[in-house]
DNA sequence: CGATTTATTTATCGATCGATAATTTCCGGG
DNA sequence: CCCGGAAATTATCGATCGATAAATAAATCG
């Protein structure tokens, strides 16, 4: 266990051992500390001290010090690496491409999200940081709402022929956070929580979306004709 | 801001001041520790100062040592004020109650739970509690499945003709668990991370249980059809 | 009232944290 | 080969943490 090297500065009376000091180009050294904090705070969250970090790396403590002005500094770096360098444009691209179902749009754009973010680094700091109360969820969910949600729901609106150049209302969006929701939580207890999964995670997602899939267009229409200008022709009476 | 009272073992130089130190009865004291630890922790994680805890209670840090072996008891204890005494046996019980539509009951239901768990305390402190590995999480969602998610599916089951005496498939019971967790992140949403949100919680709840109820009864016979034994007429024998 | 009990405080320890200054070692350019 | 700059280390500071021992003050009981 005590591999002594690039330990703190305890007085420790090992003897002066053959400590080399690998001496590594700046930029390497920058992303293999990103790297290594991504996985060390995605274990202990960000209270996790910069010495483990260290240790990790196999350097020093002060030496992060030279390639990140703060631990917050750092912290922000990791963000960065998650969750705009693992954002895929193509997604939303993909949602939008009307010469496919609905149906096939979503399986494969939740496949691919899922493949993407249902990993214990992504997954823990994404928790970690709303808990913290950064804006990184906030900004986050916002990009999600934006560039996968609401095509999703335009998309939906076409399908079951409603007037997609209507805006769309808000209980339409909330009822595609319930699904985007649902599925984003059988992540969490697989990977956070550490369930045994006895459904696999393509199963959950077909089921999830054709669940979906068959009972929205009962809810969205009602939801538009209780939005309707009243006293309009046929009045599909909310229940 | 420096209040001077219950305060840290710092040489300051103020005068004695008048120091009152109001005796509580143990059980009280006990309680009120309690009560307000899960707001600190459910503010700032567990990872918060016992000495912050001392300050909000208006006592000194080392009191809390006589209440509580450790900080992880404290931390138990928090668990248990949670998780064990906020659950409601009616719950099961009303899910259950067969004199009542399955819509019925979905929605009462989702309705007292989302505004029992619906807190920031309830809700961070469950997120912190996961993260941090510990086992409440596990056994709470057991619970929520053997108490909650199963009695719906067996419920389910029933209200579209299937057997409801075969033993529930993993694949029935993982569609419940995205129905629940869709109407859980609405909460996360709302309360971790601060959303504006433009929908009631009663609206969402109507719309998410409808549109899982519109949609999966297809889906659950297909998942029973999938599970059946080929070549046979129409068995509903249990796999 | 005085004696006893115990809730509460004062004072402090050892460990750990983020961060800085000073020193040493590595490496490329002349 | 040596020299200058930068990488990496050693050493350390001040703050904060959980926890403990000893002193003090409030309630209880005779």
């Amino acid at each position: 266990m005590a591999d002594s090297r690039a330990s703190d500065g305890d007085s420790d009376d090992m003897v002066p051992a053959p400590r080399r000091r690998a001496r590594v180009r700046p930029e390497e050294r920058y992303a293999e500390f990103v790297r290594t904090a991504v996985e060390l705070f995605s274990e202990e969250g960000f209270e996790a001290g910069t010495r483990e970090l260290a240790q990790r790396l196999g350097v020093t403590q002060p030496l992060i010090y030279r390639y990140f002005p703060s631990k917050d500094d750092l912290i922000a770096a990791v963000y960065r690496e998650i969750y705009e360098n693992r954002w895929k444009s193509a997604w939303r691209t993909g949602l939008e491409d009307e010469s496919v179902p609905i149906r096939t749009r979503m399986l494969a754009f939740y496949t691919d999200y899922s493949d993407t973010i249902f990993t214990p680094e992504w997954l823990r700091i994404y928790l970690f940081a709303g808990l913290r109360g950064v804006d990184i969820n906030r900004r986050y969910a916002g990009a999600v709402e934006r560039e996968v949600l609401r095509p999703i729901a335009a998309a939906a609106r076409r399908a079951i022929g409603l007037d997609p150049a209507d805006d769309l209302l808000p209980e339409e969006v909330e009822l595609f956070w319930t699904l985007h929701g649902g599925i984003f939580y059988y992540g969490v207890r697989e990977i956070v929580y550490g369930f045994e999964m006895p459904v696999d995670r393509a199963t959950m997602i077909v089921n999830a979306v054709d669940t979906f899939l068959g009972g929205a267009t009962a809810v969205l229409r009602r939801i538009q004709a209780d939005h309707a200008p009243a006293g309009a022709g046929l009045r599909p009476k909310s229940g």
